[in-house]
DNA sequence: ATAAAAATAGTAATCGTTATCAAAAAAGAG
DNA sequence: CTCTTTTTTGATAACGATTACTATTTTTAT
């Protein structure tokens, strides 16, 4: 039977969908997709790159997880789907969460300068990572 | 910009490059390196995509314009290489620059909260430009 | 003018990401 | 349960933005 008009298709939860998720909640670092895949395959040696590359476009759609376009070539997907600031170091590529306060009414501010209609900001920093600093 | 012969021994002055630099500084758009091998072209039109590429890596490298890492597949370039912040319209891409002062004191707080060297920072906000605005 | 260094055009290669699609899994109705 | 429909998967191909390569040309220094 057909779904009635205007019901909302179910977001099934498969095996895979669950552990890609449980894998990017269980870490504070931003990982790629490749990373992620290979953090998922020790649970699910079958899974394909393309299911983890499907299902974080999903989720990232569905607002239960956050795809950062921060620099570099590769994107980044964070668990943490509020809005919060991140740290770039620019050596090594690390991000880091910072723990620090939205700006507030910073995007009042942006919409009174602009004819846009503002949605969301996004503020990241750039820097050197400890490591990095030691190493320059 | 004026590229100043002797100054630095390194970067030669090509006509390529002088007039990349002209066509990125003569727009207030946000062109993404194709853009600008179009806009090039009509002036020399026998240069390469490879030469666009390479140019605008070597002049973000000397800090004289700037390469944008925001949302999209697409880089994009910015003639103004001073710290200033930008809207992307999450519809079509159309980025522009937002008349915002620059927050005080912000790259200190976050100093405070990392042990990140903190060198710069980068705000972008997000939402609809007056044309898709309409069309949703 | 000569030589060394750097840049170019043209092209191939790279690589992150998307698209495709037959097969498998999940959900629903009876 | 069985039968049917919808969604998801794994495997692989395709795509597109960027980078690498290289023989030749241009620029700069001597
Ligand atoms: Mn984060
Ligand atoms: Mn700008
Ligand atoms: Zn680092
Ligand atoms: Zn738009």
């Amino acid at each position: 039977m057909l779904l009635a008009p205007g019901s909302t298709p179910r977001i099934r939860i498969t095996r895979q969908r669950q552990i890609i998720l449980d894998e990017l909640c269980s870490v504070t670092s931003h990982p790629t997709a490749d990373d992620l895949y290979q953090m998922v395959r020790r649970k699910l040696p079958r899974i394909s790159l393309g299911t983890v590359y499907r299902n974080l476009e999903t989720m990232a759609e569905l607002g239960m997880i956050q795809k950062l376009e921060v620099g570099g070539t590769q994107k980044r997907f964070d668990g943490n789907a509020a809005t919060h600031y991140h740290v770039r170091c620019q050596r090594c590529g690390r991000v880091d969460d910072l723990d620090l306060g939205l700006i507030a009414g910073v995007e009042k501010e942006a919409a009174a300068k602009t004819r846009f209609a503002i949605l969301r900001h996004r503020l990241e920093f750039t820097g050197l990572c400890p490591e990095c600093q030691k190493k320059l």
